[in-house]
RNA sequence: CGGGGUGUAGCGCAGUCCGGUAGCGCGCUACGUUCGGGACGUAGAGGCCGGAGGUUCGAAUCCUCUCACCCCGACCA
């Protein structure tokens, strides 16, 4: 069975961390808090990109690049944003090094200070809103959508791989509209967009909502999130977009003038998700065996392994297989490796998730079959070779489907009612998972509640049914059911 | 940033208490036999013991300082 891959019955974190680098997803690097992602860990991402970056611009945006370094005074001119990020911000003070006096290797060269320090971005609104306000005067220049791929620095004090990294990969949109309904459609529709995505590609459901004030983005007015829930019965905020409002176009001084000529600031949002979304792939599929991953965003779909090893009849057989299944788009590794046997390929394909294994041997030929193994369900069929392109088309999409479906159920199944305390309590404890209950409404009661129990209120669901109730720990009125649960 | 733990060959570990110049398993290389679920045999290669100081005739081992990682908290995408 699986080498040396810590069984989640035993240790969930363990198992995780072992997961990511087994697979050969991710390492850690030299460089406290940021990690190596290896090229099956990157592979996944581009697919994520990939499609990602296709929704941004069939919804009208277009990518552009802004700098890594951000001048100190920028982030500092909207009050709730620099207050959000201060804590957390690696700042450049130098611009040389130099030959230590005593020999001793390179020192920082005292003679080379910044006039003004530079922060690496944690995010990059306040430089995209100084630079917007040139780009912007008149309505006609409004929307204004635009994207950026890039990393993003957090120094955050511990880190895990993927889930929170002091480096990490995003993307990060920041778009300009004439009206406030605009660009709260804009936040939605994104919100939207990654809702969809997670389901369809990553296979994983989530929960659409609004952030309390307490935990929205810095900076903000409205913070929408999706909420998936890992394996663990903890929550992963997997994507946010946010509603700014005016407060970056005041800071900055971004104005247009509208159809009346008159000077109005413009209206804001930015919305991301990060490589955080491969932690959440992981802990939404994958399983003691090592990785599984959705077949839309698996680098090779199929991969091919002869039996017992490459030979003329099984080179053909495969490649005729490979030319059908090329055909239909589907991405097929023939593993023709004389060096390794087939149950060590068998056993590699499982750790690194290929959705479906595909075994031909002398034996079937002669039966003219092949034999399909699924990574998700191991199960194994033999199928007519003749056929088999068709097949394994219609298998990828039923695992694509049946890994949300069953990632469903199980959300479904660790989704929760509490009406007391004690209820609330015992679920937290017993269970995990996401759990509805009612809450007054105040910020004060919100952090009580984190105090006692460790868990947050994810979000405010948008399709919330209007119910009257009772706060769960203080009893006052309450018109809604939120969503609460242990969160990464 | 607090508390706990770990750094010895690519990986996993023993050796550290009681100082004497490093070992085991897996992996790796070559050859042979194998090959339908992580093969076996034989012969090899590979380590200034995380780093820097110190004590000592002599340090993986003792002392000081550092760095990194893991786990648990506080903070956060």
């Amino acid at each position: 069975m699986a080498k040396e891959i810590t069984p989640r019955s035993e240790d969930y974190s363990q198992w995780y961390n072992d997961i990511v680098r087994k697979s050969g997803l991710a390492d850690h690097s030299a460089v406290r808090g940021c990690m190596v992602i290896k090229p099956h860990g990157f592979a996944i991402w581009e697919s994520m990109q990939r499609q990602l970056d296709q929704m941004f611009k069939d919804t009208g945006h277009v990518n552009a690049y802004f700098p890594l370094f951000i001048p100190k005074s920028f982030l500092s001119r909207e009050a709730q944003h620099v207050e959000g990020f201060a804590k957390e911000c690696a700042v450049v003070t130098h611009h040389r090094l130099m030959n230590a006096p005593d020999g001793s290797g390179v020192v920082v060269d005292p003679d080379s200070r910044l006039e003004e320090e530079l922060i690496v971005r944690p995010t990059s609104e306040t430089i995209i809103w100084n630079t917007y306000k040139d780009w912007i005067q008149s309505y006609r220049d409004l929307p204004l959508l635009i994207n950026q791929w890039a990393n993003v620095v957090r120094w955050e004090m511990r880190t895990r791989l993927f889930l929170r990294t002091a480096e990490f990969l995003w993307q990060e949109g920041h778009t300009a509209h004439a009206t406030r309904e605009e660009a709260i459609e804009e936040t939605r529709m994104i919100l939207d967009l990654y809702a969809t995505f997670a389901e369809e590609w990553m296979a994983m459901p989530v929960i659409k909502g609004v952030k309390t004030p307490n935990e929205r983005f810095a900076g903000a007015e409205d913070t929408y999130t999706i909420e998936a829930l890992m394996q663990d019965g903890k929550a992963l905020q997997s994507g946010t977009s946010h509603f700014l409002g005016q407060n970056f176009a005041r800071a900055f001084d971004v104005t247009f003038l509208n159809k009346e000529n008159q000077q109005e600031h413009v209206w804001a949002t930015s919305w991301g998700v990060s490589t955080r979304l491969m932690g959440g792939l992981v802990m939404t599929h994958s399983d003691d065996d090592g990785l599984v991953i959705p077949p839309r965003l698996a680098p090779w779909q199929v991969v091919i392994v002869p039996i017992p090893k490459p030979a003329p009849e099984i080179n053909d057989a495969a490649q005729k297989l490979i030319r059908e299944l090329r055909d239909r788009q589907i991405r097929v590794h023939y593993d023709n490796d004389e060096t390794k046997r087939p149950g060590f390929k068998f056993a590699e394909h499982e750790l690194r998730g290929t959705p479906v294994r595909i075994a031909i041997g002398l034996r079937d030929l002669e039966q003219g079959q092949v034999e399909i193994a699924r990574r998700d369900t191991r199960e194994k069929t033999m199928v007519p070779a003749d056929g088999a392109a068709g097949y394994i088309q219609k298998l990828l999409e039923d695992i694509q489907a049946r890994l949300l479906e069953s990632a469903r159920k199980y959300r479904d199944d660790m989704t929760f009612h509490a009406d007391t305390w004690e209820e609330f309590e015992r679920i937290l404890d017993d269970k995990g998972g996401f759990v509805y209950a009612h809450w007054d409404g105040t910020t004060e009661t919100e952090l009580a509640i984190k105090e006692k129990t460790k868990a947050t209120i994810r979000c405010i669901p948008l399709d919330n049914p209007p119910e009257q109730g009772k706060c769960i720990l203080t009893g006052r009125p309450s018109s809604q059911r939120v969503l609460f649960a242990r969160a990464y």
